[in-house]
DNA sequence: AAATAAAAATGAACTGGTTTAGGAAATAAG
DNA sequence: CTTATTTCCTAAACCAGTTCATTTTTATTT
């Protein structure tokens, strides 16, 4: 129970539980370790779970029909990490999830999720909070594609997730970003015509 | 009651609600009327409302440093629209919502819906799964955006939503699909080089 | 139905970002 | 501590999509 603490506070910050609900969700939730490059969602299998940082560093990324990768979300301590569509509407993944480092997750599993949502409605609001919140990023993150340069995204990132930037490799920020490492590396070094 | 039936049935798809709970809901919800060209949501006000499209048509769109708009969201019949940021965060607008014909809508008030979430929690699982979608539709979009050329995007969106693109201006189209107005006239008259 | 405004088409010149192909640094593994 | 692998940098040629400027078509208003 105590190394699960970490979820049961992030609820907790959303909804308030009583003890006999924090322990009957804790006995839904399920630690697991991964090594540095190991997958823990793969194209054409199932989401099984949403998997919650304890310790570690994450991305989730694409691979196209040319072979290329786009990554559509990275995750440190304290955030959550999936492939969306394949765990919600649970049919095949299209996504990688893959460990940047040695990890430690907290994950819930599906069923295991809907039963004690029925049990726990409280924890209907947390689910929708989360969501919503997820959804509003997703937005302001396609408006920034739209509106601005590769250069003002790159600026935008580093002063929002300095942390997240110092811990990722180059061409998973890049593909992150939406351009090319190249291009990074360009906008790194300045060599970007402008200034 | 009997206008407000589409948001009922449309609710009642994803939770079972008693009369009781329909007659409770029914009297939050407000019919509207819009002029084509009126707005709904203007940048700097907060938006108050989650509206639904009875009769109409819509577009959610953001202008930027430059001038250059951005289209975000579409809705026509059965669909929802509003600025969801401003929304959930009760912060000031950043996008307007115009109308591109002369419509009807459902509303429902940010403050009413914070209660009666409350009162029928049943609700909150609509809220839930609903917002889910959204976040799963978004999430396609973005890597849409990343792994595919104007050309693959524009042929996407008018095999998956013809109706929708038969309704709305070319720029708006344009400005939705992320490139200017001109290469979206381009792709239609086929002279965009390949092909 | 004429006048006006808004939307769509067209073409030439241009540019932000890619591609390709290489070499230099840094990490990881034996 | 040496070798292999992964990551990062550089530079020139290139291209998908933009910009600008003008014309034609289609809606809207009087």
């Amino acid at each position: 129970m105590k190394d699960l603490l970490p979820v049961i506070d992030y609820i907790s910050r959303y909804v308030d539980l009583t003890d006999d609900e924090k322990n009957h969700l804790a006995g839904f939730l399920k630690i697991t370790k991964v090594k540095k490059r190991q997958f823990i969602v793969q194209p054409g299998f199932v989401c099984q779970h949403k998997s919650y940082v304890v310790k570690g560093a994450f991305r989730g990324y694409l691979v196209d029909n040319e072979g290329k990768e786009h990554t559509l979300s990275f995750a440190i301590e304290d955030w959550w990490i999936s492939d969306y569509s394949s765990l919600i509407y649970q049919e095949p993944a299209t996504l990688f999830v893959e460990a940047l480092e040695d990890s430690i997750l907290i994950q819930i599993a599906y069923e295991d999720e809907q039963r004690f949502l029925a049990e726990i409605p409280k924890l209907e609001k947390f689910e929708r909070i989360i969501t919503q919140r997820s959804l509003a990023f997703q937005q302001k993150r396609l408006l920034s594609n739209f509106t601005k340069t590769a250069e003002e995204r790159y600026d935008e990132f580093m002063s929002k997730y300095a942390a997240i930037a110092k811990r990722v490799p180059q061409y998973a920020l890049a593909s992150y970003l939406g351009f090319s490492t190249e291009y990074l590396s360009k906008i790194r070094n300045g060599k970007t015509s402008k200034s």
